[in-house]
DNA sequence: GGCTGGCACTCGTCGTGAGTGAGTGCCAGT
DNA sequence: ACTGGCACTCACTCACGACGAGTGCCAGCC
């Protein structure tokens, strides 16, 4: 349409300025602020086409602008470079995520420091089972007829279960159920394993037969279905950020049980499929207790495979340059650690 | 002081009539909801006196009542019987806690369940490692140099992490190092471990004594010291039913704040030795971002012993009957889960 | 002596209305 | 195509008065 550069500029403006101040933003305020070149009677003019267009809104006649979703996006689309991290801010990442002892620990490190450095609410998403592989599987006898099924996954990942047996079981048929587990799955992508698990029951020793199809059932159960994807979760505070505007609507609630639900914040990271950055603005989240805020998610992995998503939670109102690039940094750094 | 029987009835009506409305209480509306058997009149007086002895207090003149967290205090301790769970409820923890797959899965429904019966935020301690004792040791190779080591208690928690040894260790010794360390450790409180596991790298043989000294220091540390306490949480939503009293003054940002401290969250359960149920309201916390909320909290484990603590927070202003039942109720379940 | 009804008083809340000023839209002029 | 000027809109603030819930006190009653 009619958007000359002078116009996005105005628009740019009015993002920064209301992402910073937080107030409608008005036409001398912005000439005042922007060194834009010409009077504020102009940038009206554009004003009233970026509003006609759909990109600002007035809360009421006799306010300043503010951006709508749209403008966001537009914003966010072509007006904003991605702001290179600070050195200071590298080195912090580096530092947290350094000291991390093992993939729970990196999971929680990478959470706070993404809630703390973006100063919105952050999720991040244990590497997912599915796409990771097994390095092995151990049983451990914990009473006769019961056992502790151990998995452990090239990410790092460690899930476990309790098997009750349907009688009891020697040491010796243990150790070579562990055998046959490992000798049949390690190495393998877990989506893979359901039917070579399947498998193992039909081949399995006429006595052992009942003992392996209950491990195996417990093991696609446990390990395919369940649990199969979990979070962490930081930074509600920051919620109470948002601005007494939200508050007293009593929006918080709603987002506040959002995040409460991991169904629905797993549904953030449904198709970061690749390491690029993802922004949802507003009403593009198909989560409508997050229509309020924006998304900016991202996978991460070792290397350019993805393992899982992380992201953060926030209002529209925010400083996406600045939030994508922390979100982008952080994902890289925590996938080269998961490369080891 | 002169606080008759009278006088405490209208501390009881006052408490329980402004924990549901929410509004401070008048004289009239007392007389007419409470059948206390005199004139509103009459009951002015006693509230006079219960004002002067610091036990409720007028938010402005020409107000009602509110009762002041001295006037809790005397709520709870002699005013209140504990309200038994109605079957409904009961049976709602049982069918809950039931599903429970594993001790992840229990801490988790068990807050959940917490969080939705009081509607209340719900914290809950994972069983104490130091508290609880070995099950089992398992070691792991995740490659020649590196392995995991596993380690069950009988609280059904596990623990693992990953090892670097030296140098490369055959499948033998590891074997070896997995006999040896079950047959010293097994059974053995985790507090009582320390000395027994500084034995076994001397009387380690020479050509593993490197591998079981590393073994050994990564034991101490990470069993022992860190992680020794996990934490899960829910209900953060139910902060925002605080009222918007309390969200317009922005009190909510420091307790969402010291709700994300762990550190903070673990000084809740310091004290909770038995399995008796702790009330601390308002200034009773050492806390001090939460001087504004009231916590009740218990311990749990099986039979007597306590393994761990859980409990909620929530307004001052809160139903401290129906909490003390539930948390009580969902504490001893909870234990009895875990004696199996 | 303790309880009650009556009464004057306090003070927060709510609604009204005028004043203020930021910000706009439009238009004529350069 | 931009600018300066101007009339207009309308949210926000504040002062004012009416209202009423709730109190404290007192004199009288049982």
């Amino acid at each position: 349409m009619g958007l000359d550069d002078r116009k996005l500029e105005v628009l740019r403006a009015i993002v920064e300025d209301y992402v910073a101040t937080q107030e409608p933003v008005g036409s001398k305020a912005l000439v005042e602020r922007h060194a834009l070149g010409v009077s504020p009677a102009t940038v009206r003019n554009d004003m009233a086409v970026l509003e006609e267009e759909g990109y600002i809104r007035q809360p009421h006649t006799s306010a300043g602008r503010v951006p709508t979703d749209r403008g966001y996006r537009l914003f966010v689309d072509r007006l904003s470079r991605v702001k290179p991290l600070s050195p200071a801010e590298r080195r912090a990442i580096e530092r947290f995520l350094n000291g991390a002892v093992d993939l729970d620990d990196v999971v929680h490190r990478t959470v706070r420091l993404l809630a703390q450095l973006t100063r919105q609410v952050a999720v991040v998403q244990y590497p997912s089972l599915t796409r990771s592989s097994v390095r092995h599987l151990e049983l451990v006898p914990v009473s006769t007829t019961r056992l502790l099924l151990v998995m452990i996954t090239d990410t790092g990942r460690v899930e476990q279960r309790v098997v009750e047996l349907p009688g009891p079981v020697e040491v010796d048929e243990i150790t070579e159920l562990r055998r046959t587990l490992n000798a049949t799955l390690v190495g393998v992508k877990l989506v893979d394993t359901p039917p070579l698990v399947q498998g193992l029951v039909e081949r399995a020793e006429p006595q052992a037969k009942a003992t392996m199809s209950t491990l195996v059932s417990v093991l696609l159960e446990t390990l395919v279905e369940r649990h199969e994807e979990r979070l962490a979760l930081a930074g509600t505070s920051n919620l109470a950020r948002m601005g007494p505007l939200d508050l007293t609507t009593g929006a918080l609630r709603p987002i506040l049980e959002a995040l409460e639900e991991e169904v629905i914040l797993l549904k953030l990271f449904d198709e970061v499929k690749s390491g690029a950055a993802r922004v949802r603005i507003g009403d593009e989240n198909e989560v409508v207790d997050l229509r309020a805020t924006s998304v900016v998610s991202t996978g991460y992995g070792p290397g350019a495979t993805v393992v899982g998503g992380m992201g953060i939670v926030g209002p529209t109102r925010m400083d996406y340059p600045g939030t994508i690039a922390t979100v982008r940094a952080v994902a890289r750094y925590v996938g080269e650690m998961l490369g080891h």
